[in-house]
DNA sequence: CAAAATTTGTGCGTATGTATA
DNA sequence: GTATACATACGCACAAATTTT
């Protein structure tokens, strides 16, 4: 890496690289204390000021963590700076909101859609899926009593990237889904029916791939979307 | 919104919230102008300090923009940060780098098989394809030549977005290729029978979109990540 | 329980580099 | 070239939260 960094010449950016260089060079990982402020400052030659401004940025990212009072430490590398962004992006642009979150539901189905044969392949026969159906049952006990299972929607999808064996898709859905409860309460709360649908739209996801039906799974994945689409065009023209 | 912010009591989230309410409550776009720090001290009634470390914050989210000596501004609220974060832990995590390729690749993937149908709908017949067309004739060009072709590539999926209509794939497929650029090269450069397997595979998406031939177009889908793939194969099992 | 030590959070003044008019 | 406006960096003092003694 670089050994020349001057923040004077190269600005803000400077002791950023250099805090990471650090986290890179000791190998750090993802919870350990990162040394003081007042050490940083020794070591990278820098103001206090600096030092803070640099651990904002990093923060921000969530590759730091601070903790008033206790000490800094290497962040979880969340996509939570997508979520913040996101979000804020869709309250700021007039009209935006709407078309995001259209967006948000076009790419969830697209990936959805596309593990399908993978989930058919890895749940049929006897596979272990317990949590899932733990996680359907719970969704349709709540729908029944018109109440809302934004946690449980939230972990069956979880639950299916992990099936998958890629975190990138898991992390991405969570984000997405993080957006959208954020974004989405301006649209209105789910009548029961739309509840009612959504759980028996996942039951049918999950009976789906047990049974090894391809095309039944992709017909329950566009239904699973079905309430949300509707709430989106009636938003849109009303 | 929370008119009762107190930095003192909520910490160092609460200048960066107010400044969040004030781009908002004054219907700020990307690039207008922001007050200086001057006038933020004032307006919130916080220190210089404070409000430095909240706008590096939101720089760090591309929520704002400091041009130095200028001034501030809002930001273009890019994936920027997405790709910053990612790429620091595809360094960071150990081992970790292939398997966020590899999953990079399968999302993207992924979301290109979801989209054939609407490709192939879209570019069906007489659509107007200059751009496309142009940007695979470059690629074979370069190819042929021994020449990478990053830029083209990038903008041959980011046309296809703007067919689709989706602004957040076109992101996302620029951010992923971002994270690709910086974390790839330790794959080592393609060879040239590689690079030509991939120029020609976009050109035969594009005929299969203009021909109808869905199942064409899905196929050359696949056989355009072929080359990436088998490199990370080969990193994996040396 | 209480006091002290540690660490981060905030405020303020000053000097310097940079872009614009 | 000069003047002005603005961001960048530094250093110190004090406040607040947490852990340790």
């Amino acid at each position: 890496m670089r050994q020349d960094r001057d923040p004077r010449r190269d600005g803000p950016t400077a002791t950023v690289s250099a805090i990471k260089d650090l986290i890179l060079s000791r190998g750090l990982h993802p919870g350990d204390p990162m040394p003081t402020e007042a050490v940083l400052v020794e070591e990278l030659g820098v103001s206090r000021s600096s030092v803070r401004e640099a651990v904002r940025t990093l923060v921000a990212l969530d590759i730091l963590e601070v903790r008033h009072g206790t000490g800094t430490f290497v962040g979880q590398l969340s996509l939570r700076p997508l979520v913040e962004g996101m979000v804020f992006r869709g309250v700021l642009l007039p009209g935006d909101e709407n078309a995001m979150l259209r967006e948000i539901i076009e790419v969830r189905t697209g990936l959805d859609l596309s593990l399908a044969p993978l989930m058919v392949e890895r749940l049929a026969g006897d596979a272990d899926t317990d949590e899932l159906r733990a996680c359907v049952e719970e969704m349709k006990d709540k729908a029944s009593r018109n109440q809302q299972f934004p946690v449980e929607d939230r972990q069956f999808h979880l639950l299916l990237a992990q099936k998958w064996g890629n975190r990138l898709y898991g992390q991405l859905v969570a984000a997405f889904w993080d957006i959208h409860m954020a974004v989405g309460p301006s649209l209105g709360a789910d009548p029961q029916r739309e509840l009612d649908v959504t759980a028996a739209a996942h039951e049918r996801m999950l009976d789906a791939a047990v049974a090894g039906d391809l095309d039944a799974y992709r017909g329950a994945v566009e239904a699973h979307y079905g309430p949300i689409r509707r709430l989106l065009t009636a938003w849109a023209s009303p």
